[in-house]
DNA sequence: CTTATTTGTTAGTTGTGGCTAAGTTATGCG
DNA sequence: CGCATAACTTAGCCACAACTAACAAATAAG
């Protein structure tokens, strides 16, 4: 059982991308089965790294022969206990960090995930424990996402993700949200900019034809009606 | 004249090490050289990052071609203007990194070197920018070494290093600490613990025969008298 | 059930940035 | 000056992590 192999960025990467796809199995609509087994394709994780197929199937392998995940040829991979920790430990660093970014040095909420992508494979231990103690041990980072503990366990909260998209909301409902994507800076600062994040509570007033806009009022939100794309409304998930 | 090679962390390191290296001219010992043309020598590239000969004649060899360093067979390498630049701007993270991380973070000052030799190479400029002025544009790091300006360029402290090593002053003397080489842990906890920082006024006592120990009074030290190696006393500047 | 399409894999290359071993140039000493 | 030694370079190799092109398996459609 060949062991820390010191795990590069890259394989960090890779492990995170595993475990966060593991996660969003039943592919965004509400097909009925049940999670059975989280097995990722291999062209999922490509997709999410953006690197070819090709390079995805070597390096798949190669975290197997690490005793990372489990590869079977055609079939995905799905972590392995140990792949599992180092996944959220990396996402541990990647949450405090866009934590600590936004709270102590002011960075935009839109950009502490870039910069957080990069930080997060060189964050000693110690400076993550200063950081967490300097937070309070905070457990969600600014776009509402759970941190995993000291101990590398994700809340429940991380893994079972929040009840339904603002999309999925009907006229008159209101909701507060509890969680934005964070992949797309553009994205964000636009809901940043309507007053839209973890907390903030919303009111549905009316909706545009099948894919049309989302209308909805922003409590503390600059006032008056908003409209949202059906992209973004599918972005955000309330509760 | 093929630029913007987009500087991995160990082009950046070879730079730094060869501006580093470059001021240190005249190899400790006061020869009556004129600091004529810093030009470094391969091994001495080569020792200072802890990599073989052959390493760093083949990185050197690129550098050149990528406009950063003029390279002669045999002869040495020394920078070119463009790659000063990047040498001062990883100065400039480093040093800067050294300073937050030791202020707004706590941690002790043996180890804020190690850690930020590794993000010097990952901080975006504008994290660079909020850290600056978050600590009010400092101008030396926690070991006294000068910061290279946001234009970068390097105060004249910098170029010329300060006067003399603890280890030159004669006994009696008396001399306040400007800079303590940031290098080795080891040395850098000790001279904390005695309270020898930039700064600190100190004072010969005694010194032991020929490569024996320096014996000075620390002023804001744990109290009575301290003894240094040679080494260590070498190790500390003061002006 | 056969075939077309999608999904994955294999094979072979590339660029970084290290290494050792062997050869070459400079330098220093008798 | 001539040679030993130190300094430096060349040659050839390896691991990592990406790539393209070509091929194989699985799945969907008729």
């Amino acid at each position: 059982m060949r062991m820390r192999q010191s795990t590069s960025p890259a394989i960090q990467d890779y492990l995170k991308a595993i475990y966060k796809l593991s996660l969003e199995d039943g592919d965004a609509g509400e097909s009925a089965v049940p999670p059975s087994r989280p097995s990722v394709s291999t062209t999922a994780v490509a997709a999410r790294l953006r690197v070819s197929g090709a390079s995805a199937t070597n390096m798949l392998k190669r975290l197997d022969s690490m005793g990372l995940v489990t590869y079977t040829r055609y079939r995905g991979v799905e972590l392995t206990e140990a792949g599992s920790k180092i996944a959220l430990e990396v996402l541990r660093h990647h949450r405090l960090l866009e934590t600590y970014l936004a709270e102590a040095l002011g960075v935009p909420w839109e950009r502490v995930h870039e910069e957080a992508e990069v930080l997060e494979h060189v964050l000693s231990e110690d400076l993550e424990e200063r950081i967490a103690v300097l937070l309070g041990d905070p457990t969600t980072d600014p776009h509402g996402h759970p941190i995993p503990t000291r101990e590398l366990e994700m809340p429940e909260s991380g893994v079972a993700p929040p009840a339904r998209r603002m999309w999925e909301l009907a006229e008159g409902e209101s909701a507060s949200v509890e969680r934005v994507s964070d992949e797309t800076t553009e994205a964000l600062r636009y809901l940043g900019d309507l007053g839209i994040r973890p907390g903030t509570r919303i009111e549905i007033v009316g909706r545009g034809p099948v894919s049309g806009p989302l209308f909805l009022k922003v409590s503390g939100g600059p006032g008056d009606v908003q409209a949202l794309s059906k992209e973004l409304a599918e972005s955000v998930w309330v509760g």
